[in-house]
DNA sequence: TGTACATCAGTGAACGCGCGTTCACTGATGTAC
DNA sequence: TGTACATCAGTGAACGCGCGTTCACTGATGTAC
């Protein structure tokens, strides 16, 4: 018998429970009450604890919200990631259309994620020093460059007199693209920067309520953003 | 002599100023940290008053909030509205780059203000309930229909099969646009949002400083973002 | 010109709140002989 | 199998903080006769 094993594996168990518990209960709270809803006392209000009880899981409140971007941000980079991977037989239009809506999709169903990540985090908030962005940043960065890359043969046109460089970009962006892509011109990267500003731009126009005042009809408008999308790189369009 | 209505007026006066100070110390205040640092107490301090001092100003700190996003928001519209009058002469291409170099350039120049109109504006504040966008909010989309108005004889072709209608857009915006622009359809209103989404995208990327961990060069992404969009919409290019 | 009154900007103390964090502790769970 | 000890999750009270807001007030400025 492993009882000792087990008996060890089990407090383990609990205690990574526990932590789990916590992270989503502060999930529940940023998604009902906005970022600045995470609060010790709350979250440990909502599991009926102590408020100190948390320390003994996270060193500080900081420790937990860093924590909580990473889960987030990978959460939003799966989607995507997968939504890449699922459409591997598809054209390179498709695969921008399906990318790009699971992107939005994403953003809608997680509002308070993506102002977690991508807006003012929480009040009060201070990232750790190091300050690197969270690995799930560079994979989504990663999948733009992707879609450049499908849309590259078409598009290469666009950028005939280019002037970018590889020193324009982020050596660790580019220690992951270039090896993935290797052919690939520094002008593809702008390109893929590119398409993140128009997605990011409507989507975040959105989430923030901006658009709404302005438009019935954000999603008819973002499908009509995606179809000139893909005919300005001049892609093939099948539908 | 004017001498009692003078004196009424001094009154009121000094009453304008220190109104103008507690705006003025309010975005000082956020300039250097951040839409959380607007305190009635915080500008007090600063003003070497009382915190309820304010209160004879502002009825509530929601107030004064409200008061600011206005202001700000103004500020915005207004840098955009005579970048535009100032390039009336000019060809439609270049008019579209003075007007988004200009809402860049107000953005980088008040990554505060910019948080503050567009992104979570301050923790524990909420709108008064008509909830009504800012007359300035609605300012910048009318400068950016007429955007796409400069563009729309050349740019109409992108828009053969479009599905847009009126109805698709508020009624307040439309209000605006359409005795401006008579001749426009609905899909040039979509190609403004659209317009804005890139550039806003663009923008919010690098004002919450996502795009500087990807590119050294946001400057130049920028420019080659109006390039292409110039270029996408079919407008001669002047250089 | 002088006096009595009204206005009103700002004071100073206090309220109750929720927060992050620290401290000394308790009591159940697991471990070693 | 039973007992003595170690671990460690969680308690409960307390700290100091800054906040928005209220209250009764003071004292200077302007007004009316």
């Amino acid at each position: 018998m492993a009882d000792t094993g087990s008996s060890k594996g089990r407090r383990e168990r609990l205690r990574a429970e526990t932590t789990a518990e916590i992270k989503d209960v502060a999930l529940a709270l940023m998604a009902s009450g906005g970022p600045d809803a995470i609060t010790l006392r709350a979250i440990a209000r909502e599991m009926g604890m102590t408020a100190n009880a948390i320390y003994g899981y996270f060193a500080t409140r900081d420790d937990l919200i860093t924590t909580l971007i990473n889960d987030v941000y990978t959460a939003l980079a799966d989607a995507v990631d997968s939504s890449w991977e699922a459409t591997s037989d598809e054209s390179p239009a498709a695969r921008i259309h399906a990318w790009s809506r699971t992107f939005r999709n994403w953003a809608l169903a997680n509002p308070q994620g993506f102002r977690l990540i991508y807006g003012d985090p929480v009040a009060g908030y201070h990232s750790p020093e190091g300050g690197a962005a969270p690995d799930a940043a560079r994979r989504v960065c990663t999948g733009l460059t992707a879609l450049a890359a499908a849309a590259w043969p078409h598009a290469e046109r666009l950028y005939e007199g280019s002037e970018f460089a590889w020193s324009d970009f982020d050596a660790g962006l580019l220690g992951k693209v270039r090896p993935a892509f290797p052919e690939l011109p520094p002008a593809a990267v702008a390109l893929a920067l590119r398409i993140w500003g128009h997605l990011h731009g409507l989507v975040s126009l959105e989430v923030y309520g901006h658009l709404r005042t302005q438009t019935a009809s954000p999603d008819k408008l973002f499908q009509e953003e995606l179809a000139q999308l893909v005919r300005m790189l001049g892609l093939p369009q099948q539908r």
